[in-house]
DNA sequence: CACGCGTTGTTGATGTTTCAACATTCGGCG
DNA sequence: CGCCGAATGTTGAAACATCAACAACGCGTG
């Protein structure tokens, strides 16, 4: 398209409140969990979704995409988590390529300890404003916009 | 509360969808961004804010706010655009703590060559996905997270 | 088997963000 | 006026993210 349409009100107005999302949320997210874990959201992300995995035990390339992040972030934050002994780094029995993260012990007890916090923040900034309805029809737009962002 | 409550299913699949798009969304901004432009989303925010203002100049405290960011962030943000020349410095004439933040003629001018294929990427990633409806939607529950994201 | 290509994951350089510490100025109050 | 607390920005170091380059393995084909 040589002329692009622009954004019209209702459109705009809807684009500025979600970049500003875009931008308080994470920090908001990433200061209530730094001052208590001292690590990032995005950290917090890798091991809740271990601890939900049979083992605690994940492929990288599997992980990095049930969190959303990117490989080379992924391969970085597990060397930081693995030197503050959260988190381990296995061989894949299959694959010889592969590496697998696996949540220690300490990591485990960590997450426990930091997550009711978490979910008393996620609470006050999302849930404690949202009605039933809110949450289904926010869920219904989530779920129209996700497919585009995983490609 | 010594024993918050936990996320219900609903909650949870809501929540598991907006840390999803959370973390993927600004990645793929910034991505587009940066292959035309060079510079990350959050970036391209202040040019755009400065665009609209009177004299396209701004309080770097007030610029701050509009973009939802940190006044340090900020200041590391300035300096970068300035070493570009999309940006300038300014005292302020009435505080002499005060630095406005000035959109330059360059600065302007990449702004403009980068918002059609800015505008593309924000409807192919949102709008295309969307109703009229859903847009409302959207914007009801926007309007209900944003005051506690400002506190 | 051997070649080539796609997949998997890591690494190092560079850019950005965060946090704490600091300098400067404003504004109110004694 | 002179002092003190608050507000405004900047800076440097450390943490984190991005990007391109690379090594190692799997898999299919000839």
């Amino acid at each position: 398209m040589s002329t692009p349409r622009w954004l019209d009100d209702d459109e705009m107005g809807a684009w500025l409140d979600i970049a500003q999302i875009l931008m308080l949320m994470p920090a908001a997210l990433d200061r209530q969990l730094r001052e208590d874990t001292g690590i990032p959201h995005a950290y917090y992300q890798i091991l809740a979704t271990l601890s939900a995995a049979p083992d605690r035990c994940m492929r990288m390339t599997d992980l990095a995409k049930a969190v959303g992040t990117t490989l080379s972030r992924l391969s970085h934050a597990v060397t930081s988590l693995e030197q503050r002994g959260w988190l381990q780094r296995r061989a894949c029995p299959t694959d010889k390529r592969g590496q697998m993260a696996h949540l220690t012990d300490a990591g485990l007890a960590t997450l426990e300890a930091a997550a009711p916090g978490h979910v008393a923040e996620v609470r006050r900034l999302i849930f404690d404003h949202l009605t039933a309805d809110d949450i289904a029809q926010l869920r219904a737009v989530t779920a129209k916009l996700l497919p585009a962002l995983h490609q």
